[in-house]
DNA sequence: CCCGATCAGTACCGTACGGTACGGTTCGCA
DNA sequence: TGCGAACCGTACCGTACGGTACTGATCGGG
């Protein structure tokens, strides 16, 4: 076994160098945005060559594209077991889980590369858009329906429609704040807001799908 | 009285013809996104000189700005005269809320303008965010504001926190839809099921903070 | 000990953009 | 009629970026 074949590690077909170079890469977007993501900026970043990058990633897009994945194969979720559930332990779980989704929602290198994606989907019909959505949001969308579903199971929810119930609680969570950091408006002071935010969205939640009362 | 003092007409310092030309530019960063928002684009596009641009707006920065305030200051809102509210009229009402919310941020200017922002959200300063937050969105926050509170005041509504009970509603009613528009997905198929969004979103909101049951 | 592959570093090319300068034209005004 | 301001169209300049080509160094395998 060469060193060449024992490096296949992140669950893409990436080589450890370049995982550290897209590592590289994203801290640059994270630090200067788009404008600052330049080819020859990430080679000298991370002490490659530009040949390098085109040799591995195709162009400019398929780097960018390689670093939407290589930062979604990091935050993989794990789901939290289906141990039984009664109406204060779903409560907790539905706050951890706010409060997990602001935290990603609220992470420079979420921001980061939301931002990129918005900026590009005029230009490249919406390609890293879909990417991001899928990696991304997909994951954390199935931890939340696979918690709904539970509670429906356990009778302290009730619903029809999930992605309905999903949509409420999302957007109960969040409101307009991430839209409101993507603009640049400085998330520093905004976290310490979190937990009160997402007691009182999940509170509100109960409410609305709860059968508790 | 000169020609050239009558053109004040935009609720800026504008000139028609300077607003003609924020219009084309508008409409080259529909079509094209930021890429195709070119000095040379919108001067051949407007039949002006880019020398003109320069001369009126400074540089490229100053006419993104101008572009900012020339769309904010043709979508004034009107608010609605504050008669006297039953159930029924506040929840038409905040039905008819909703529904302009979500056509106004489904609308192509603003989702151009809201990605424009938002890519240059970190080279910037957020300046274009503030400013964007500021001539648009507070616009329609004032509207569900004024409609909230005279909701309170008719004793329709319960609610300690106005600006708590904002975010509740707009996040019932926009959820993740904003975002999902902003990263590329289709718009058009969207569109027909705001109706429905909207009423789902009211009637959740008043379960919460309604005080007729 | 040598061969071939890989890669860093750099130089290079074409292009496109922001911003400026200039010639020619229109138009208001005296 | 003549003057001056505004302005269009275009040419121009410097720069920066994406992408390619070349050179020399490192290193593992035979």
């Amino acid at each position: 076994m060469t060193a060449a074949m024992r490096e296949a590690n992140a669950g893409e077909g990436l080589t450890e160098r370049q995982g550290a170079v897209l590592e590289q890469a994203l801290r640059l977007l994270v630090d200067g945005g788009e404008k600052a993501l330049t080819t020859a900026g990430i080679a000298r970043a991370a002490n490659c060559s530009k040949e390098s990058l085109y040799k591995w990633f195709g162009d400019r897009d398929g780097l960018i594209s390689a670093m939407i994945g290589f930062q979604a194969s990091k935050v993989r979720t794990q789901d939290v077991a289906a141990k039984a559930l009664d109406a204060e332990s779903l409560e907790r779980h539905l706050i951890v889980f706010a409060k997990d989704l602001l935290e990603v929602l609220a992470g420079d290198v979420s921001l980061a590369l939301n931002r990129l994606a918005i900026g590009q989907a005029s230009r490249d019909g919406s390609k890293l858009g879909h990417m991001l959505q899928e990696r991304g949001r997909r994951q954390i969308g199935r931890r939340a329906a696979a918690l709904l579903e539970a509670g429906r199971k356990a009778g302290l929810l009730t619903f029809d429609d999930a992605d309905e119930a999903y949509g409420a609680l999302y957007g109960l969570i969040v409101s307009d704040w991430h839209l409101k950091m993507l603009l640049g408006e400085e998330a520093g002071e905004m976290k310490k807001g979190f937990g009160r935010k997402a007691e009182q969205a999940v509170a509100a939640f109960l409410t609305l799908y709860g059968t508790k009362r």
